[in-house]
DNA sequence: CTTGAAGTTAAAGTGAAGTTGAAGTCAAGC
DNA sequence: GCTTGACTTCAACTTCACTTTAACTTCAAG
């Protein structure tokens, strides 16, 4: 199968779990990059895989891929990502995940509380109060709301 | 300001922190109602305040407007919760909140298990397999991903 | 009765992260 | 030389939760 050392955009769908319409997209975003043949097709590096398993990992950390675009710009251009490299940006998804475990833990806690007043008041619930909300940053105005996450697939 | 029992657009718009265009939306929706005077402009119950603290809590939750919108039909018609109602409710969404701070503190762990290793391999490593997605459902094919939540707010 | 703030509508726009469809190209096999 | 199947492009469409816009109308105070 790839006795050759480059993959077509369905081997890399196939390998990455992407599909080939989210390939194209990410080289569209400047996420990965492919060269071509004659013909006009793609021919991916194998590195793109590594390159997909790390956009896999940061989306699932909930990095937008403006953001991931950003982290990737800032590995090494061509070659494996060092330790130090790895160490760097973990850390900051890490500092991501806490903040969102965090931000979920109050709102639980603030439910918990409510479970037994059935209240919902404007002015006391923290849960529903507007200017109490966790998802509400410093300088963003409006309402700001916690997120999807693990919705269900809506049917 | 308010010596009648009802309340104009603006009034719950300020009273609730809901843009009066949200306001709109959400009738439009079916997830409040407005009488209107001679002229066409909303008129709003006082009861609609507890109703939007209802809507925003169960968004802070996560769930979607379609999801609150089902549970609100499954709200007593016209008079307040009682206990026993905001019981069954608050115990559903602290579930849901249950499982996402399950899903990330899993999300978590493997990044911790990876911080040494920088491996990001496709096959092995935790955060980056497809097949182990923390946010991929049984029956939602393709790729389910972590979420905005408290993503900063892009500029 | 006038004036200006506040209200109305439908439709379009936003942004994120893609997917879908139509129409076309390319290489291989028969 | 034609069919098959995998590939290509590009624009348009999708979902969610709203907001914005344009072009009016209504309400309440003075």
């Amino acid at each position: 199968m790839d006795t050759t050392d480059v993959l077509t955009v369905s081997e890399v769908a196939a390998r990455s779990g992407f599909a080939p319409s989210a390939l194209r997209f990410y080289e569209r975003e400047g996420l990965v990059e492919a060269s071509r043949t004659t013909g006009g097709q793609r021919r991916y590096q194998r590195s793109v895989l590594r390159r997909l398993a790390f956009i896999r990992a940061a989306s699932n950390v909930g990095l937008t891929l403006e953001e991931i675009r950003r982290e990737l710009g800032s590995l090494p251009a061509n070659r494996t990502p060092t330790k130090s490299d790895w160490h760097r940006i973990s850390a900051h998804w890490r500092t991501r995940l806490d903040e969102q475990v965090a931000a979920l833990e109050a709102l639980r806690d603030k439910l918990d509380s409510c479970i037994g007043c059935g209240c919902l008041s404007l002015k006391q619930c923290g849960i529903s109060n507007p200017a109490d909300t966790a998802a509400t940053t410093d300088d963003a105005p409006g309402a700001a709301y916690l997120p999807p996450l693990l919705r269900r697939p809506a049917h």
